[in-house]
DNA sequence: CAGAATCCGAAGAGATACTG
DNA sequence: CAGTATCTCTTCGGATTCTG
């Protein structure tokens, strides 16, 4: 049992816990972390509070439905918050919050992870595709 | 420059740059690590080798199909290595390699992260859907 | 300016059946 | 036992249009 507790995590607990077990937990955060925009979002708002149009221009590529949409789920999720101030036209600052700052901690591990080791990654894949 | 050098991997880095800056390799590691499989898969093969079938017994819920297609990606990117004996009836083995093993580590920072807030996020949900 | 709503194509993912 | 192929369903994501 205590031979390899790292992926112990990740792994079945056994037959009777088929559907939930200690991997749908890990697999919620990772779907919102891991889709095509939430993360740039959070990454940019660690610079301050933004606004729609600023994170539009910041984010280069987004679309206005894709920007709205995430915000959304991270705004649900209770890692960036949002502020509508009433006034004409009006105007939306959202700035992560103390969950998304904390997050984006352990996500720092996977970029310097991802930074180091993709050309490894990519020549791996151009050998893979090689042969054949 | 110096103030904020941590989302800075994520960001933009200029209208010139539009299309393919810092953000697209992590977002290619993470389209590889954050879909449904493949963490799994890894996470299990930090025990050791394993073959076909145990890893589909041991991950519970995978497709054939699931395995096999996320087997493949995880060889092709290099994170796992397959070894096939030529025997009836067929033995093949699957090892997460020396890069598999490296990305575990960032990886781990992220599940204790998720085990530690996921609770907030799941209230934080229901706050959110309460409202309207 | 911010966002909701709709339509559509592409990719993800399961079920099943077939081969060596 | 391991792997391929096909079929289908759902989800993701972009483009566009419309409102306050």
């Amino acid at each position: 049992m205590a031979a390899s507790p790292a992926s112990a995590v990740l792994e079945d607990k056994g037959p009777c816990s088929a559907g939930h077990d200690g991997s749908d937990m890990i697999r919620d955060v990772l779907s919102r972390v891991g889709d095509k925009w939430s993360l740039l979002i959070v990454g940019s708002l660690q610079d301050g509070p933004q606004r729609f149009t600023v994170l539009q221009r910041n984010i280069a590529g987004i679309s206005h439905r894709m920007l709205t949409h995430t915000l959304r789920n991270l705004e649900r999720d209770g890692l960036v918050s949002r502020t509508s101030y009433p006034e004409i036209p009006p105007r939306v600052e959202y700035e992560a919050t103390e969950l998304g700052r904390t997050l984006f901690e352990p996500v720092l591990g996977l970029v310097s992870w991802a930074a180091d080791h993709h050309d490894d990654i990519l020549a791996s894949r151009e050998a893979y595709d090689d042969r054949d």
